[in-house]
DNA sequence: TTGTAAGCGTTATCAC
DNA sequence: GTGATAACGCTTACAA
C-alpha cells in the first residue's frame, strides 16, 4: 500500500542505496541527483519507515520513560507533567520521540524494563524515582543501557543521575523554621523507600540538632505523595498532646493536604500553624496563603537529565555522569515569614 | 551481542519458525517442543526483537499520542495527565505501550503527524483537542489510521470521538448561578479555536438567553487555558463600570487565576463574588474556598478513547463511532451555595 | 558518484 | 508438527 523506498528509486532511476543517501544527507552525492530524488520523494508523499530503519540501525531515536507502577501516585503529582515538559523538550529538539512504557500488565516493574530494553524499542532509558533498595537501578546497569536517573542511587551504582541536594534543601527550609522561632516542628514525609524521603527528612533531623533539638518519632508522619496523606498526616500531627507549631511536608501535594486538614480543624495559617512544602509546583504559589516551598525546578531536572542521556547514547562520555540542580526557598506567606518590602520587589522572594 | 531467535531454534534443535510458533502460542505445536523451547528461552534469556517484529507484521503494538505543539499550556494543565492515566490504564491491559510524539522542533503539527504515522511507528492515535479548523484531523481521517479525538469534530468528519455533553454541562452551571440569584454573570474561557471553548461558551449563553438575561460582549473574556489568562481575565471583569457578581471559567486552571486575581484585589469569595470552574481537577476542591466546578471524568475520557481506539486497530468496528462521558456539577463553596447538610453526607455534594 | 547485494530479526507461506 | 524460504523496508560495505 505505502511508497517504499524501491518504488521511489524506480521512480528516480536510481537504485535505493542512492534514495538512502539522499535522506541520510550522505556528502558524496550529486547536487542533480539529491535534487531529483528529494522531487520524486515529495511527488509520490514518500515517508521513511522507522521501523525498518530502526532494525538495521540498530537504534530507534527513542527515549524510554519507565512509569513507576504506583501509577496514580505519579500522575496525580504535578511533579510529573513538569518534569516530562523538560525532557519532551530536549528530546523534541534532538529529533528524538518518546515511549512511555506501560504495557505489560500484571508483571512486575523489572520484567516490564527488561522487556522494553531487550525488545530494543528504545536507545535509553529514564528512571523518575530511586528506591533504597531498586531493583529496575540494577537492572539497567546490568543490561549496560544508557541511563539516567532524577534521584540518586542508594548505593553506589555506575549510572548517570541528576537531583536536587535534598538534604541541605530540607535543612535550610527548617533552619528557616527555627529561625522565626519555632521549637516543635513536625515532618510529613513521603514513602521511607524513596531515596528522596530519607534525604529530606536527614535534612530536616540535622537542622534540629543543630539547634538542639529533640528529635520526637511522633513529630514524624510518612506515606506515599498523596494529598490525602498530608491530610491524615496532619490530623495525626495535630492530635498529639504536645502538638508542634510549624510542619515541613516533603512535598507540595502533601503541604496542600496538610493546610486542608488545618484549615478544616480551624486552624489559621501561618498564625496558628506554619507549613511549609517542598517542589514549588504551579499551584503552590495559589494556595490560601501562599505556600513556602522549595523550587527543586523540576523542568531543569528533565532537561538536564535528557541532555545526560543523550550524551551517553551518543557515546560522547564514558562512565557515569551526575550532576545537582540547584533549588531555592521560596518564602512565600504559609511559613509566617512574608516580608511586605519584598512584595515590591516581585510576586515572591527567593532566598539562597 | 543480543541473542536473537535463530540462536534460540540452534541450541533447541528446531527451526527458527518453530521458535516464532512457540513464542506465538502457535496451536499446532507438540508439547514436548513447546516445553524444550521455553526452556532454552529462559536459559539463554532471550527476549524477541519488537522492532524485526513490527516491521513483518507491520503493526507495532503502540498507541500515539500527539501532544499539541502549545506544550506548555498542556503540560501545565492537569488535565493532560489525568487523560493519560486513563489512555495508559486501558493501553497496559492490552499490552500496548505509548508514544509521545514530540519529535522534529521546527515542524508543524501537522507534519509532525504524518511522519509519526507514515513512519509506521504506531498503530493509531488519539488527539488530545479539537479546533473549528483542523488540519490535524483531517490528516488522521485522510490518512485513515485509527484515531479517536478527544473532544468532537467541528465540522462532520468521519472519525471516532469521545465528548462531554460541554454545552449542556456549562449551561446548567450557569443556570445554577442564574438560580441563586445572579444577573451578571462573567465569563472567562479558553482559546476560541478550541471546539470545547465554543460549546461552553454556548451552554453559558443559552443559559442567559433561557433566564432573559442579555449577553453582554464585555462580560466575556478568553485566552489559553493558563492561571494567568484567568488572573488577568478577572482584573478586567472586576475593572468593568458594572460588575459581574459571578464568573464562570471554562476551565479550573482560569477559576484559579480568577480567585488569585480576586483575593488580590480584597474580595471574598463566595460573598462578593462566585467563582466556578470547569473539569474538577484533584485539586479543585483544595482550593480555599473549595471550588464549585464540574466533574467532567477526565480519566473515563482517556480509558474510552482508548477502548475505542483498540477497537478500531483490531479491526472489530466499521465505521467512527461516538460517545459522550457524563458530568456532574459539583457543588463546593466557591459559587456561595454550600449547603451544611450535605456536609455530613460526604466532603461534597454532587448533583444531576 | 552510484549500484549491487548482503544483511537487520522476525513472521508467513508453503511444502513435507 | 515442523522446516525451508521468502518477504518486511531499510542501510551499508564493497564494487564499479
Amino acid at each position: 500500500m505505502g511508497v517504499n523506498i524501491k518504488d521511489v528509486a524506480m521512480q528516480a532511476g536510481v537504485s535505493p542505496s542512492t534514495v538512502s543517501r539522499v535522506i541520510a544527507n550522505h556528502p558524496r552525492i550529486s547536487q542533480e541527483t539529491r535534487d531529483r530524488v528529494r522531487l520524486i520523494m515529495k511527488e509520490m508523499d514518500y515517508h521513511p519507515n522507522a521501523i525498518a530503519r530502526s532494525l538495521v540501525k540498530r537504534s530507534s531515536e527513542v527515549i524510554g520513560l519507565l512509569i513507576p507502577s504506583t501509577i496514580e501516585q505519579f500522575y496525580l503529582n504535578p511533579f510529573f507533567p513538569e518534569v516530562l515538559r523538560g525532557i519532551t523538550q530536549v528530546a523534541q529538539h534532538a529529533g528524538y520521540d518518546i515511549f512511555l512504557s506501560t504495557a505489560l500488565h500484571g508483571l512486575n516493574d523489572v520484567d516490564r524494563l527488561e522487556k522494553l530494553i531487550r525488545s530494543k524499542r528504545v536507545d535509553g532509558m529514564i528512571l523518575l524515582t530511586s528506591r533504597t533498595t531498586d531493583p529496575l537501578l540494577e537492572l539497567v546497569t546490568e543490561l549496560r543501557i544508557p541511563s539516567v536517573l532524577i534521584g540518586r542511587p542508594f548505593n553506589s551504582l555506575p549510572i548517570s543521575w541528576i537531583n536536587n541536594d535534598n538534604r541541605l534543601a530540607a535543612h535550610d527550609m527548617t533552619q528557616h523554621l527555627i529561625r522565626m522561632g519555632h521549637r516543635r516542628i513536625g515532618y510529613i514525609g513521603g514513602s521511607q523507600e524513596l531515596v528522596v524521603s530519607l534525604d529530606r527528612l536527614r535534612g530536616y533531623s540535622d537542622a534540629l540538632s543543630e539547634a538542639d533539638l529533640k528529635l520526637d518519632p511522633q513529630c514524624i508522619v510518612s506515606g506515599e505523595f498523596l494529598e490525602d496523606v498530608g491530610y491524615s498526616g496532619m490530623m495525626r500531627l495535630l492530635a498529639l498532646a504536645e502538638r508542634p507549631t510549624a510542619v515541613v511536608a516533603s512535598d507540595d501535594v502533601l503541604a496542600f493536604g496538610a493546610m486542608r486538614a488545618a484549615g478544616e480543624l480551624g486552624y489559621s495559617i501561618p498564625d496558628d500553624l506554619a507549613i511549609v512544602g517542598f517542589n514549588d509546583i504551579p499551584l503552590a504559589k495559589l494556595s490560601n496563603p501562599p505556600m513556602t516551598t522549595v523550587n527543586v525546578n523540576i523542568y531543569e531536572l528533565g532537561v538536564q537529565a535528557t541532555h545526560l542521556l543523550l550524551d551517553e547514547i551518543q557515546g560522547s562520555v564514558r562512565g557515569p555522569k551526575h550532576q545537582i540542580i540547584e533549588h531555592q526557598l521560596v518564602i512565600r506567606r504559609s511559613c509566617g515569614a512574608w516580608d511586605p518590602l519584598t512584595q515590591l520587589q516581585g510576586e515572591e522572594s527567593k532566598s539562597k
